[in-house]
RNA sequence: GCUCGUAUAGUGUAGUGGCCCAUCAUGAAGGCCUCUCGAGCCUUCGACCCGGGUUCAAAUCCCGGUACGAGCACCA
């Protein structure tokens, strides 16, 4: 009998392809060049969400094997673990840092010369180039194995090989049809110093080397990437084909721009927070992990965000605006109103009204309460004066403060008020620019990193020295 | 140049031959509710890149276009 299958709409994250009732082992390797940003976010909150999913495990791992151009950062390696942790709401099951495991690398790039799967190349990049184009064999090709092993020693030897003089490559074949794929090149010499490690090593292997390497001693069962990255997966396979290893499972994702924020790159910011343009990676107008949490992104609104974009290789551009949806729904239910009068006007109150009001400081939730005590006068936005309008709460005024009626008598439009309030600056990041609106805030004694609602205004969080917009 | 990938409403996304005159979210417009321009609820708008082919049947398979993107680094 035909079974009739039922179409539902698929919810969350598309199973991990070829799990096999396996617990899947994921991995997400930043470089701890700067802190994290918004675009590893991804990363981080894709593969948690799969280990935390199928009982599996998260690896963090720091891909530092890049002195010159992207030279480690080391509050990075502090940094990066932590935020992780507050991202994906647990911490990474194992720590790796790859300049820490040189040792294996290295074991393994000797394997791969011992097994002739290798060879030490001396040509320079343009001269590789034209090998490569004409799928010709480079010269260094034919050397033997012992040659190969020696040109290695003095690849690592001091008084060697100097950088650029030679790299290792794997003999992929240079009648591979994809030009990517032709006798990639899988370390090199570099002789700054590493932050972490020294000079104690001279050769560093490139992120295809590494990278496959490392996913293999891990047992990392699914990789999930860029399709950047598309053809590393086909240059690691090759080398995985020689020592007979599975590849792991690979699941890929196109780009992801947010117009907003239009292009940072690590090294930019890092330039420009040192020559003053931003406060610091937690400046709120960049796209760091840190300035998102300042300006009140909580790590479950990235988490649905991350997983309601899916997996799709389509390059998508994103609108904030889908972001501060996801967070407005987690911020609501918690945050307190407040009253934020900007360009306040004084209005002078005549008539009957109360002296004391307790108003609640949300209209659904158990919060407590706010008390004012009326005196003669309260504040209005200079917008909403030289009108009939209602406060909020409170009651119905005419343009010059009558209190006309103390139940809502119409449609007036309703405005929010305060009776005192302390002048407050907030601060709004609008693009490359910090717009900053004086105003009195009402009252209150939220601590430091609350997010408020200022009514009518959008959503806030409290900092030191006055107030943030989130978002409206 | 070579190689690889993607194409569903404004923006994201579901959908792998019939349940699809296409899902959900977001957005926009309107309405309800509410003493916020917040939240919630309701209604409406709006899409399968183009052209062939296979098939009783295609968003789904094949071929050819087109568009966009990526890789070919001694970056990750």
């Amino acid at each position: 009998m035909l079974e009739k299958k039922e179409q539902k709409r698929r919810e969350g994250l598309p199973e991990l392809p070829n799990l096999n009732g396996r617990k899947p082992v994921l991995r997400f390797a930043p470089n701890p060049n700067g802190p994290l940003s918004f675009g590893h976010s991804r990363g981080l909150v894709i593969n948690a969400e799969y280990a935390k999913l199928h009982d599996g495990e998260l690896i963090l791992r720091f891909d530092d094997t890049d002195t010159t151009v992207k030279p480690p950062m080391m509050e990075a390696y502090d940094s990066i673990p932590k935020q992780q942790e507050e991202l994906c709401g647990y911490s990474a099951h194992r720590l790796v840092i790859a300049s820490e495991r040189m040792d294996k690398y290295h074991d393994y790039a000797e394997k791969t010369i011992e097994t002739d799967f290798a060879y030490v190349c001396t040509c320079t990049g343009d001269e590789f180039r034209e090998f490569r184009l004409s799928k010709s064999n480079c010269p260094c090709r034919d050397n033997d194995v012992n040659e190969n092993l020696e040109l290695w020693n003095k690849m690592n030897d001091s008084n060697g090989f100097m950088p650029g003089d030679a790299v290792l490559r794997m003999k992929t074949g240079m009648d591979q049809k994809n030009p990517a794929l032709r006798d990639w090149p899988a370390a090199r010499i570099q002789t700054n110093p590493h932050p972490r490690v020294g000079s104690k090593w001279r050769v560093w292997p490139l992120l295809d080397f590494q990278s496959a390497i490392e996913d293999y001693l891990q047992g990392v069962t699914h990789i999930i990437r860029g399709k950047d990255l598309m053809d590393s997966t086909r240059k690691q396979k090759l080398l995985y084909d020689h020592f007979e290893w599975n590849y792991p499972e690979t699941i890929y994702w196109g780009r992801v721009k947010v117009h907003e924020f239009g292009s940072f790159s690590t090294s930019q910011m890092k330039k420009d927070i040192s020559e003053g343009v931003y406060s610091g990676w937690n400046d709120p107008r960049l796209p760091t992990l840190s300035a998102l949490f300042r300006r009140g992104i909580r790590p479950e609104s990235l988490r649905s965000f991350w997983i309601e974009l899916g997996l799709t290789q389509k390059d998508i551009a994103v609108p904030l605006s889908t972001l501060y949806s996801h967070n407005t729904k987690s911020i609501e239910p918690i945050s307190p109103r407040l009253a934020f009068i900007r360009d306040p006007v004084k209005i002078d109150l005549s008539g009957e009204f109360p002296s004391k009001l307790v108003i609640s400081s949300h209209p659904e939730e158990d919060m407590p309460n706010r008390i004012f005590e009326i005196k003669n006068s309260i504040f209005i936005e200079n917008e909403d004066s030289g009108k009939p309008v209602r406060l909020k709460d409170f009651c119905d005024i005419s343009e010059n403060g009558d209190v006309e009626s103390i139940d809502r008598s119409d449609k007036r439009p309703i405005v929010h008020w305060i009776t005192e309030g302390i002048e407050t600056q907030l601060t709004i990041a609008e693009g490359k620019e910090l717009a900053h609106v004086q105003g009195l805030l009402e009252k209150h004694n939220y601590p430091i990193g609350t997010i408020v609602q200022l009514e009518r205004i959008g959503y806030a969080i409290v900092e030191k020295d006055g107030l943030l917009m989130v978002h409206d």
